[in-house]
DNA sequence: TAATTGTTCTTCGTATACACTTTGTCCGGA
DNA sequence: TCCGGACAAAGTGTATACGAAGAACAATTA
């Protein structure tokens, strides 16, 4: 009850654009609207079961955050990642995964990474249970909480804005992400633990060059889009 | 003429929200909204002569942008950038920088070694002239030049958006940024000529912790943000 | 004084209207 | 058949109005 309390004094409801604007992320992101998709506010309005208002401030978020481009006058169209974009993508997050990892390792407490170590087991278990879609879960889980760890909310906000767009990327080239090499997010943790900075640089490094070429060979067959 | 026809094809006109977005950016990074100032969007809209709704869409990018914070049910207010902020923003520039220094070596033309250079000679002459607000401005033009240079998209936006924010607390602070040391630049675009990716990244780090030893030094007279 | 009530301000969402562009279609003429 | 222009349709961009609900502040009461 004092939690109910302490939520309602600051807000718990929230606004409509923010609900569109996070099930228009997740659709654009499973594939559900496509590349090069028209999406007029009606159209968006209507599936949604809002109004054109809440829809429009959405789109505007959306724009900047890269999901959608807009058409003065001609209205948006869900934006087409070029397979520049991956390496781009890459070759950003790299540095920003790296400064992460360095900073957990010098700011973590124990409960910290007491809780890295949690979804690392429970990353192992799904994978024996190859549950591969909790796998792929676990493994965003564990990054996002490295970023936040790390303690560095530019940082954290800019690196998951990246991530998404990456895991868009993914599902719309292969299925699913390979089975993980839990070794390397092991490797990633123990050196947070140790506390030493630069080790846990390079761990991350090791991490990011494998995820990368893992993506190019997914990316290979090839994301339909044009 | 062609251009204009090329333009024409596209767009031309741009929305009112984008122009209160500009606006309302510039107003907040040159003060003329303070942080922690109220923003009801009757107000906004009477400031730039406009109805509400172009208001409300600019407000959302703005809050995604990280100038406005928003609080449901009570409306907008100036985000108040803390000390903290300030290191937060430089480590992930640090980052960032050096990154486009080391692309824009990689890739850099002629032309492009050419239009830094020019650059240069305009900042050394503004220098002389001792016209301070130029030399900011070209400083600014500068950076964002190596980041177009660098072709990544992604680290360019990210990158550009930082710059902004650290304009933002510059100008809250103190009056003006000292007399550019325009060596470093030189330095730099040397560097980026010379095509060697390591030394432009040094280079790159050796003027980021210049300029951040100088924001801590401008800080210490104290933003009055609270 | 402390708690409660009421008032006011403002956001949030909806609905509507209309100008203006862009796009697509149709139709007549070469 | 092919071309060109008139015409209609669709959709954005902007403005405006209105009701509901929350938050802050003042006034009132115990």
């Amino acid at each position: 009850m004092a939690e109910d309390l302490r939520d309602k004094l600051g807000a718990q409801h929230l606004p409509l654009r923010d609900q569109v604007l996070a099930a228009l992320r997740t659709a654009i992101i499973d594939g559900d609207y496509l590349p090069g998709e028209r999406l007029t506010e009606d159209r968006l309005a209507e599936d949604f079961g809002v109004s054109r208002n809440p829809v429009r401030e959405a789109l505007r978020v959306a724009e900047a955050e890269g999901f959608v481009v807009i058409l003065p006058r001609r209205g948006a169209v869900v934006a087409s990642p070029s397979s520049g974009t991956i390496t781009d993508m890459f070759a950003v997050r790299e540095r920003l995964e790296a400064l992460a990892a360095r900073l957990a390792a010098e700011r973590a407490t124990a409960a910290d990474v007491a809780s890295l170590r949690a979804l690392l087991d429970q990353g192992r278990e799904a994978t024996q249970r190859h549950d591969l879609a909790r796998v792929a879960e676990l493994n965003s889980t564990l990054h996002l909480r490295i970023l936040q760890i790390s303690g560095n909310p530019w940082l954290s906000s800019i690196a998951k804005s990246l991530y998404l767009h990456v895991q868009w990327v993914f599902r719309l080239g292969a299925a699913e992400r390979a089975p993980h090499s839990w070794a390397e997010h092991i490797q990633l943790v123990d050196a947070i633990e140790s506390g030493d900075g630069d080790r846990a640089e390079r761990a991350a490094l090791d991490h990011l060059d494998a995820a990368s070429a893992a993506a190019y060979e997914n990316a290979e067959g090839g994301y339909g889009v044009r």
